[in-house]
RNA sequence: GCGCCCGUAGCUCAGUUGGAUAGAGCGUUUGACUACGAAUCAAAAGGUCGCACGUUCGAGUCGUGCCGGGCGCACCA
């Protein structure tokens, strides 16, 4: 929240430094002051200057001197309080308490946003093979990006949220292959078992295809030429329009809706689900062929390795010039093929084709229906090849500025090709500009830790992949149930004067913060190794932790008999000298750093956008909760005898309270009303 | 061979564009509840930030070279 006021102290120093000094200094770097007796800002700025002199002049300069005189033409900047010299040259900033805290009370966004913008970013998220059951790696996928999207739009972007449909891969093939030659079944075989009516998880259909998916791998291993009618099967799903297709069709769908189901369960929806078979067989390859050939952004290959395909060129080919041995090929060739000699596309053809829609370069559309309503009420659209099955009044899908796909880090080769590919398309430098911000956010994969393997019955010596072919792995949903029945159990204890209904509310709500929270923590490039412990874990570093804090807060004010924006009002009741001399002092030092930690929600949720990685919020809201419950201790707001301190107690709890509930909300966490 | 990621406390991990005394959770030890509910808090112990040079007033952070681990580099998806 502070920023404007940053930005005019250091317009402020630059010309201080042109002035008395007679240097241009370009931005400079500012920071927070390790301890709040510092002050809340601190500029290095007088290093840098005292370098700078010493080149231009060759007079050797003291830094604390040279700070010195800075602080002295900072005098009387409306909203800094006090300026000092610290340490070995810092220029520390002391902000007005007073006014700031004035500010917060008021203020109720605190995520800041970006100027207003028709720019649209698509992120792409989820995205699981239809063929089996949801497990904890799908889950940080899905977690990621859908925090991604909170953030996206709390700082202000317009967001379409996307889910990719792989309906016509040899991952659904394996699980066709599983149903007809395994098991013998028919259509309405298989229908009749996907409609059935369960009464345990383990019968439900997605868990029933896991199973069989582990099988059908297992019944190639016996026999490699079984794999032919893998591809067969294949083959019959990409044309369409036949039994094996029908098949297909059914069990990816059903699938996709026990995945919507799921990802429900952790308040997750799309906007829109886009089918491979679509892409398919709505040609989308094909005009992307003509405009990527039309633009040279590939050639085709008349001799060499690649003769005969169309292939996307690397920028410097390995060979070339004449230190390097020309004409000796390296091992691996950097160029990409995109068409193979036989005339096929590859995956990353399609991919590419699919990506230019996504930016409205295409010159094709898809058709769209409403698949189903959301946990939220919302629609969600689901594309299709059939126009007569299309829907008239739907929302304007794709035409995106930029990209967003979550996707794991294998991918990152493949994924850098398509954002090349689509940039090179790319007409004008604007356009180019806002293309750029696409990026793959590429995240490291879960694996199972050497108890959670052991657990689910494989020894090994340290972590273990998950498998879907082998059928390893901590199913999502199995592991939010027992996360529910854990929470309640917690619930169950502590309120007994609740209905179960409002009990199991709550065990759910805390269910999911401790599972997103979890898969939040880490960053994005590091390796979580399931441990049921850790993830089952309440206490500490989690979701219900920030949680529990922040309902607290709300037990403060429940108790007080008043809510929290009616004691907002009571602020001006106070004067400035009264507010002073509550943030003064050593007392004051801490009640001002857990305000000031709860003013930096907006930069946090700036820094979490611009990254891409919402752990950064995680992290912030922890450690706010942590201020939070040391001041919940040191301060007991309801006995407090003097009415003034009390009121600015409450304030402060409120902020705290405010900036908690905000900050979990971010995470896709709710704030329950007690726990 | 080339490219990317990782290496920080016993374990799992944070650490903005280089900044002040390297942090947190778990675990261990020891304390604090007839309550704004202890799903909490306080305290202690625990570090050659993989190694070595270099750049810098200043390096966990940047550069180079090693060591150790993971993943890519298909006319697979």
């Amino acid at each position: 929240m502070a920023s404007s006021l940053i930005a005019d102290i250091k317009q402020r120093v630059i010309g201080i430094v042109r002035e008395q000094f007679n240097l241009e200094l370009d931005d400079f770097s500012s920071e927070i002051p390790p301890r709040t007796e510092l002050g809340d800002l601190a500029f290095p700025v007088a290093f840098e200057l005292a370098k700078r002199l010493k080149a231009a002049t060759g007079e050797k300069k003291n830094p604390r001197e040279l700070a010195a005189k800075l602080a002295a033409g900072l005098s009387h900047i409306p909203g800094v309080a006090k300026v000092e010299i610290a340490g070995a040259g810092y220029l520390n900033i002391f902000f007005d308490r007073t006014q700031m805290f004035s500010q917060l009370v008021n203020q109720f966004s605190t995520t800041g946003h970006r100027p207003p913008t028709t720019d649209k970013i698509i992120v792409e998220h989820t995205s699981i093979n239809p063929n089996k059951a949801a497990h904890i790696g799908h889950v940080r996928n899905s977690v990621l990006g859908d925090t991604v999207v909170r953030i996206l739009k709390a700082t202000g972007d317009n967001v379409e949220t996307h889910n990719y449909i792989d309906n016509t891969g040899v991952q659904v093939a394996d699980v066709v292959v599983g149903f007809m030659h395994l098991e013998n079944k028919s259509l309405a075989d298989i229908q009749a078992l996907a409609e059935r009516e369960v009464t345990s998880r383990a019968d439900s259909f997605d868990y029933y295809c896991w199973d069989l998916y582990a099988r059908v791998g297992q019944w190639y291993e016996e026999d490699k030429t079984r794999l032919a009618i893998r591809a067969q099967t294949l083959h019959e799903i990409e044309a369409g329009n036949n039994a094996t297709s029908e098949i297909g069709e059914f069990i990816s769908s059903k699938i996709v809706d026990c995945h919507l189901d799921t990802m429900a369960r952790l308040d997750i929806s799309y906007e829109l689900l886009a089918r491979e078979s679509e892409i398919l067989h709505l040609h989308f390859w094909a005009h992307a062929f003509e405009k990527l050939k039309a633009s040279g952004v590939i050639v085709f290959e008349t001799e060499g390795r690649n003769k005969g395909c169309w292939v996307m060129r690397a920028e410097e080919r390995v060979g070339d010039g004449e230190s390097g041995r020309a004409g000796e090929e390296s091992e691996h060739d950097a160029d990409k093929i995109i068409v193979r000699s036989n005339g096929t596309v590859t995956y990353t053809g399609k991919d590419i084709a699919y990506h230019l829609w996504k930016l409205g370069k295409l010159g094709l559309d898809f058709y769209y229906h409403p698949l189903r309503k959301d946990h939220r009420g919302n629609d969600v659209w689901i594309t299709t090849g059939d126009d007569a099955a299309a829907s008239a009044n739907r929302p304007p899908f794709g035409n995106g500025t930029a990209f967003l796909n979550v996707i794991d880090v294998g991918q990152s080769y493949p994924q850098a090709n398509v954002k090349k590919a689509v940039m090179l398309l790319a007409a004008t430098e604007e356009e180019k500009s806002k293309v750029s911000r696409s990026a793959h956010l590429a995240y490291e994969k879960v694996t199972l830790s050497a108890d959670a393997a052991k657990e689910l019955g494989v020894e090994s010596d340290g972590a273990v992949s998950m498998s879907g072919r082998k059928g390893l792995g901590v199913k999502a949903d199995d592991l939010i149930d027992r996360l529910e029945a854990n929470a309640l159990k917690e619930v169950q204890a502590r309120h007994t004067d609740i209905s179960e209904e409002e009990q199991k509310n709550i065990a759910h709500k805390i269910a999911v913060a401790a599972l997103r929270y979890f898969l939040l923590k880490y960053t994005r490039t590091s390796i979580i190794a399931f441990d049921f412990k850790e993830a089952m874990s309440f206490d500490g570093e989690t979701g219900p932790y920030i949680q529990y804090s922040a309902v607290r807060a709300n037990n403060i004010f429940r108790k007080l008999g008043r809510p929290p924006n009616d004691v907002q009002g009571d602020l001006a009741s106070a004067t400035a000298e009264q507010i002073n001399g509550f943030f003064a002092g050593e007392s004051g030092n801490d009640l001002w750093s857990l305000v000031y930690f709860a003013a930096r929600l907006e930069d946090v949720a700036r820094l979490s956008a611009d990254a891409f990685e919402p752990t950064h919020v995680a992290k912030y809201a922890f450690q706010l909760a942590k201020q939070f419950n040391l001041f919940y201790h040191h301060h007991h707001i309801l006995s407090e005898t003097d009415d003034t301190r009390k009121m600015l107690l409450l304030l402060v709890a409120d902020v705290a309270r405010r900036t908690l509930e905000q900050s979990l909300a971010l995470l896709g966490i709710e704030t329950p009303e007690r726990m």
